[in-house]
DNA sequence: AAATAAAGCTAACAGCTGTTAGTGACGTTG
DNA sequence: CAACGTCACTAACAGCTGTTAGCTTTATTT
């Protein structure tokens, strides 16, 4: 019988998958072939499937894993009631920043890659997506409503949120010289200084 | 003879190219098989021969364009000085954000496909586009050094610039119903009001 | 009208794609 | 030791890839 999910293979199957991560980054998914993966995880491509079902399978694990860890750290903040506004967008940016630092392989598979999702995922995938932005923007019209951010189009916040965490991409790539601690903080402070009210 | 390259000619190798741009950049380069792009321009494959001469051509026609195109653009303002510093950032970002709305389909594959450029293209285009920023810093620096710019990081900015930009394309894609020129005018603005000395 | 160039077509290629089938080696458990 | 699950291997597949060769049709020029 042995129910028990051995350790050997689900850390095998992890190993492949941020390989695929990897690769699907650097390459791109539709340039990333089978072969390629397996010398990559030393072993030859038909060995592979012994630990996955198809290469769409790795995209799809990548995605819902980014996805869900976004998800669920907002489900989080938003149960907390004890937090303001200003301080739930500060907890918001510190995650994306760390997500970047830590894990920038699959998030940016998750954002470049996603569109090779086979339907129905490619669909739910970009709903979540839409919902998580949704959600977003919430939480700042809370904060307006309740004058502790500025009043202004809370789609432009998140959008500039978004994108000022994307930058870090390039400013990480470049100046290696700066720990992710302190990037954080300076990241944090710029932003949320400028949407404070007062 | 007929030494006089026909109009038809090269107008059906034009339409063939923007045809691959917006396919290389909605479904990606590798992902755009060469019978897509040939329906597409309602023909064989085969036929497509008759006009270019590989599938890494387009993309190497692609990318150059734009770079010369933007680089061109930038010889011109420097060549000009009658110009402030503020003056020419205002054009430099003018010509981004009309380059973005105009041009998208060919921007965005010079901005996300350009790693699939072979030897000894890649490399070449990885430098020309370091150069492009180096000279914008550059006339930042001078507009710090005249005091016309308030005193920051030119690269910091650069950076802000080009991701500023590259918002518009969720905007375009969202908000329809602002026009181009009005949309180019009030990122002008937010952006130089940022910048400006006192 | 004859000649020539331009641009389409079909058929086919060699190589690569993701994936399956079948086999055997290894290590753990009954 | 026997049985079993794990996981690697080789060989092979059908389908797709960019591209070429050769031929024919359409358009332009002399």
């Amino acid at each position: 019988m042995a129910r028990i999910r051995s350790k050997k293979n689900s850390s095998r199957k992890e190993l492949i998958t941020l390989a695929a991560a990897r690769l699907f980054r650097e390459k791109g998914f539709s340039a990333t072939g089978m072969r390629d993966l397996a010398g990559d995880v030393g072993v030859e491509a038909a060995s592979l499937y012994n630990h996955i079902s198809s290469k769409a399978e790795l995209l799809q694990e990548i995605c819902f894993r980014i996805a869900n860890t976004f998800t669920t750290q907002l489900n989080e903040l938003e149960a907390n009631d004890t937090m303001s506004s200003i301080e739930k967008i500060e907890q918001v940016i510190r995650f994306h920043i760390r997500m970047w630092v830590d894990r920038i392989d699959e998030v940016l598979v998750a954002n470049n890659e996603s569109k090779y999702l086979d339907e129905p995922y490619l669909t739910t995938f970009y709903n979540e997506r839409r919902i998580y932005v949704r959600r977003l923007e919430m939480i700042i019209e809370d904060g307006i409503k309740k004058k502790q951010i500025r009043k202004i189009q809370p789609y432009a916040v998140v959008l500039l949120l978004l994108s000022a965490v994307r930058g870090i991409e390039f400013w990480h790539r470049t100046k290696k010289n700066i720990s992710a601690a302190e990037l954080e903080d300076s990241m944090v402070v710029n932003i949320i200084n400028g949407l404070a009210a007062q």
